[in-house]
DNA sequence: GCTTGCTATGCAACTCGGTGCATAGCAAGA
DNA sequence: TCTTGCTATGCACCGAGTTGCATAGCAAGC
């Protein structure tokens, strides 16, 4: 109950058009929140009925109109509302932890799947980690010089990096396990 | 669409009741797969039914009776046949760190508010990290003496203290950024 | 001219998980 | 005796999110 407020902070951190915030989802934001652009047209419009955002109708030339949404000051109370909330926990869903507990339970074929499978996901989050390690550089050069916004953004990217880095090495750790048995 | 393989693995490890499950979702295996007691038992049912799981009535003195589920040989190989696929990309909902990229378009108050809340939140994740401590001293006093189950057990464990220390680290990073705003 | 592909928006059906509620046996204490 | 609390199982409803499908404009290449 949340991707509302995902969708504030994105727009009031660029307002745009829901095509644009679901391809925003698939970069920055969907980082830690996902949704796709079903979803997201969806609860825009909903979003919009209750008067937190007002639409604009963008005419472009050599591509289709969009409609390009801004936050209202009612959608700002609704956020700075749900800013003061406690977060609620988590619902944890790490499947392959599940699948490393299986292991034990299947023969030397099936382990050596889940090997190659852990091999895998290694390498997907190793490209991840770069792909954060170049935004921050791209984005962030000098870390001295931000404003507010851009600040809390890093910090927040911080924490991917630290995450990406922190699951690399347990994936390390994991291969190792499972080779040993 | 795995619920069905924590409670395979699960029941693979010890097998047990509806109860029973619901508590270890709340204990050891909840810390990478939640799950309520309803959907346990709704999940059960159509296990049952599609025999993955053989039940045995067990009448206590003392207590209501209880129903007994152990995995059959068909529960086996459906485990088996997901331990080989490919693990799904996790539906990522970051909550915190929404909110902190939010802190930039609210006023002081919210933000000190942010900063109770996340404060809240670390302790919360300090004390997690004891328990995994004392839950890793408890069980496994010894990780030089542990069979193939257990250094399975234990890996994904050292995942979950490897995590949360990474956590606390970043938190203390956004508890500075908030204060130096 | 036809196909492919990107921009742009949206509906409908389904599934999964969460919330609320209900029942029932028995023990322990006020 | 009555209430509280733990063990034990389960139904019904709702909402959020996923999947599949559909439409439409326009550009670029074959």
């Amino acid at each position: 109950m949340a991707l509302e407020h995902a969708i504030l902070v994105s727009l009031l951190e660029r307002p745009g058009s829901g095509y644009e915030l679901a391809r925003r989802f698939e970069r920055s934001i969907g980082r830690f929140w996902t949704a796709t652009h079903q979803q997201i047209y969806r609860v825009l419009k909903r979003m919009d009925d209750d008067g937190w955002l007002t639409a604009e109708e963008i005419g472009q030339d050599g591509r289709p109109d969009k409609r390009s949404f801004t936050v209202t000051p009612a959608g700002r109370t609704v956020l700075a509302a749900w800013l003061q909330a406690p977060v609620q926990p988590e619902a944890v869903r790490h499947e392959l932890a599940v699948k490393i507990r299986g292991a034990a339970f299947t023969d030397d074929t099936g382990r050596a799947a889940l090997l190659a499978e852990v091999g895998r996901y290694r390498a997907e989050h190793e490209s991840l980690l770069a792909t954060y390690l170049n935004g921050a550089e791209r984005d962030f050069p000098d870390p001295t010089k931000l404003d507010a916004g851009q600040r809390l953004q890093h910090v927040v990217l911080r924490g991917g990096i630290a995450y990406e880095r922190m699951l690399l090495d347990w994936l390390d750790d994991v291969l190792d396990t499972l080779r040993d048995m």
